[in-house]
DNA sequence: ATCCTAAATGACTCATCAGTCAGTTACCCG
DNA sequence: CGGGTAACTGACTGATGAGTCATTTAGGAT
């Protein structure tokens, strides 16, 4: 070392504002790379310049940072949906593109789509965490879709399908697709093109839902 | 017990043609109750009635377990399909409907789906069981909705899907709803009629592939 | 009856890691 | 400058569970 090092520079800093935060991202890096139980607490801290001890000083425990995680990937494209469906003029088979769309670029592209896998693992050892989920996520997102959806019904753009239903089946291949791409992707590469797979699941759902006249209307009030 | 018992009750007894099936019945009934890593095998192992040691006599390690149970598990639904497939005369839509009605009843149904599950939360941990999966489960029943899918076009029943991508989001919905049913169920329960859930989805698919006259045939391009 | 061997046992090792806490030190305040 | 405090450290504990192996014994062979 240097003469000026030994006085000079400190072993650590304290930033108390930054440590969550940085914490956070580190958890949600490993998690999604290794998986939720075999990402070592240790590791989190190293990734963040901190030691295990200070991880204890922001967080109880590894299922809370989980939940931290969760709670800070998915909050802000779920807000932006909100905002766009909130806003949006036009008819309901563009907003349903639309929704479609910024859901593969905001979240499936997106390294937080690895979180959803874990949320699925891990439910039944945190049901605590998984109704976390339910209500934060899961609700939310089926809200927009529905209201998209409903939407197009109410103009007579679309069929009276049978709207909790249809729009579960609506999300499922988006959500799929977002598995796929954090378990079987890296083993067997290049076999999905998610444009291609988001293009023809939109193409497939509006042809599912437009109404036609002089057709049966659906099966909306089973 | 009786008097005889102290001399005759072996204490246990050789059996190994029945042992390895005994164990892998146990290992995917706790494998899909707990999960893969908080499954301990001194339990499996206790509920097939031998000791851990046994379990080595038939199994290299856990994952050797997991897969055996996985090979056990879907096996027997994939087989019964091809042959429905290959014997069934009638329209295309009949088929890819029964194809989905046995889907979920002899995988969605039955505590097998799970497995399911499983496979996706380990495949990062265990690429070779990943491929695996993919290569004896996914790959086969992809080819079983395929055919399907492929039928009805020839016949001019159906438009000229994208098929691989076509057929990978007919499988989606039925794919979520086991990954549902073993997360997030217990949690929130009520909330999806399985029945009508595959009803739903078997009548938004025939939709969007039926050929109708006078429309486009093709890929749904606008 | 008794020998032989392989099926079965279960106590053991050893590595792992979540969570703790007594001690250390940056840095603010007077 | 030098005291106080709270941010930070990292060695430690305690629990856990996969995989091992020396020993026991069932049960067929002779």
């Amino acid at each position: 070392m240097n003469a000026t090092a030994k006085v000079l520079e400190p072993r650590w800093e304290r930033r108390k504002d930054a440590r969550p935060g940085e914490l956070v991202a580190a958890a949600m890096d490993l998690f999604i790379e290794k998986g939720f139980a075999a990402t070592r607490l240790d590791d989190v801290a190293k990734r963040a310049g901190v030691s295990k001890g200070t991880l204890y000083l922001y967080f109880d425990s590894k299922e809370d940072l989980l939940k931290a995680a969760i709670r800070e990937g998915y909050s802000e494209p779920l807000h932006h949906g909100e905002q766009v469906l909130a806003s949006f003029e036009g008819s309901a088979e563009d907003l349903l593109r639309l929704i479609l769309k910024m859901w593969w670029e905001e979240v499936g592209a997106t390294k937080q789509a690895g979180l959803t896998k874990l949320v699925i693992g891990e439910s039944q050892n945190f049901p605590e965490l998984a109704r976390f989920y339910h209500d934060e996520v899961i609700q939310r997102a089926h809200k927009l879709v529905s209201a998209a959806m409903e939407r197009g019904i109410q103009s007579g753009e679309f069929r009276a399908v049978n709207l909790p239903y249809a729009q579960r089946i609506a999300c499922a291949p988006m959500v799929l697709l977002m598995l796929w791409k954090h378990s079987f992707a890296c083993c067997v590469p290049n076999t999905v093109d998610p444009q291609e797979y988001v293009a023809t699941h939109a193409d497939m759902l509006i042809h599912a839902l437009k109404a036609r006249p002089g057709e049966d209307p659906g099966r909306g009030d089973k």
